[in-house]
DNA sequence: CTGCCTGCAAACTCTTTGCACGAAT
DNA sequence: ATTCGTGCAAAGAGTTTGCAGGCAG
């Protein structure tokens, strides 16, 4: 999904809801649309800012929630104080496990069509409907053990 | 594994470490062994302050990597602000999924044994080495929709 | 014009930390 | 006797919220 078409998807999301496009919100939309990596709130409201210089951390905190439930940006939370979000380029399955490297810092994404499977098994054994599941492995470089720095750093 | 056993677990961890047995941990760590559910570490307060009322959240805080670390006690982050913990009785696989009921707000947990199988899956694929994975699934209850009461909630 | 949105700053939640006193070894 | 451990309260980090004014529809 381009960028331009993402941008119609979030004002007519905005529409259909009754809220308003604000320039702030579209400012950070497009702060969000720019990222290639993982983000935080914090970045955002910096990278909102070289758009918009009226943009505040109430309002970045404000426009996240309506940015994910429209589907437009996914929400990575790696239990680790602060929450990371990433656009939704593509269609965006929900089977991904985030595999976060514990020498890096950086959070990769890899395909785990299995969950969908246990998702199922979930729903059998106990009689809950899954809505959603979150695979996160925690992990260290391997060359980072051996060299002292992680290929993937810089 | 019985609670004395654990509670001496607990207490050759402590010698092993050059910790002191005092009694604010010992309180803490049979106020956490009493439990048959996960708890929160401000419920854990309330629960130790029971048997020693001189404990503090601050030696809450301060003990409850020192129980995670002995592997006494398991920590359960659903994502949620706070982070929850349970008493790891058995050997403690890590293979397990945690299932958190949107309606009651109950944590189930439920054996996910393709978790390692996927972990060297990781570890080919991108040079890691997973240290720890995590599986949750966030549902609703059948029952709950049908009825309007979560059989499980009291 | 109307009322949703905004920025600001204060509040909040959970957790961590500095300090001087107290207790385990 | 030494230290390590403790309670207290304040500090932190990230996020949320109340309020008065501002801008979209």
């Amino acid at each position: 999904m381009s960028i331009p078409v993402a941008r119609e998807k979030f004002r007519s999301f905005l529409t259909r809801k009754g809220l308003r496009a604000t320039n702030q919100r579209l400012a950070i939309f497009d702060a969000a649309f720019a990222q290639k990596d993982h983000f935080t709130a914090d970045q955002l409201l910096d990278f909102a800012r070289d758009i918009d210089d009226s943009v505040s951390r109430a309002t970045v905190y404000r426009t996240l929630p309506i940015l994910t439930e429209s589907a437009l940006l996914r929400e990575v939370d790696i239990g680790s104080g602060e929450k990371y979000y990433r656009p939704n380029r593509d269609g965006g399955s929900t089977q991904v496990a985030q595999v976060v490297c514990l020498d890096c810092d950086r959070i990769f994404e890899i395909s785990a069509p299995f969950m969908e499977w246990y998702g199922s098994t979930v729903s059998s054994k106990l009689g809950l409907t899954p809505v959603s599941q979150r695979l996160q492995v925690s992990a260290n470089c391997d060359v980072f053990r051996r060299t002292g720095t992680c290929p993937r750093h810089g």
